[in-house]
DNA sequence: CAGCTATATAGCTGATAGGATATATTAACC
DNA sequence: GGTTAATATATCCTATCAGCTATATAGCTG
């Protein structure tokens, strides 16, 4: 299976998750803003399913998808454990800050 | 430039990071766990180096990487945008656990 | 400066990704 | 049931990526 990481380096992936976002949208919304063919557009979809990014619900002809969090909160967590190095030159600039004042 | 997003989404530069997260490693610390050669180490960090996700200092024939966390933290960002998406999930768990109790 | 160590760069190659067009599928509607 | 609408799948093509081997570079050491 295809990892999180490699699902989203794709450009045109990302731009599908924040398109979907805000709430469940069908294909059709998607391939205006995206400038790919919308077979392109299906074929990402896939691949956001597929790694459970996203999941579909059908509405007539039309096809429903909305984001799924919970890779989303594993690759947030994966990089929480950098988030020390953030913060302690974050500390260092209030450190030097408090020094100065 | 290469996207922080494309560069996390190689399996070895992940690991590379994880390596020397911990603090600055060289290179040959770097060829042993990833299996891949040596050459292919170096390609890796120089798109790490490239994309701004490490740097690196002299110290005799030894090179020290050292993560730069600035992408990360970014990065970290842009996920936080869903993390109303998951909470919201863990919301309704709880609000079903309450109705339970 | 010769030789050794550590790392980087060059050049090649096979695999894969992502795009396009053409076609199949599914469901509504007259 | 035939047509239109919405989406998915098939097939093909090109470009890029990540690996390898060979070689270059940089810096120590005798």
């Amino acid at each position: 299976m295809i990892s999180t990481f490699e699902v989203m380096a794709e450009p045109n992936r990302r731009r599908i998750l924040e398109l979907i976002g805000e709430g469940e949208r069908p294909v059709s919304d998607l391939v205006g803003p995206l400038k790919i063919s919308q077979p392109a557009v299906s074929k990402h979809l896939r691949i956001l399913r597929q790694a459970g990014l996203v999941e579909v619900r059908s509405q007539a002809q039309r096809r429903l998808y909305r984001v799924r969090s919970e890779p989303l909160r594993e690759m947030y967590e994966w990089l929480h454990q950098y988030r020390r190095l953030w913060e302690s030159r974050l500390d260092k600039l209030e450190n030097h800050l408090d020094t100065m004042a």
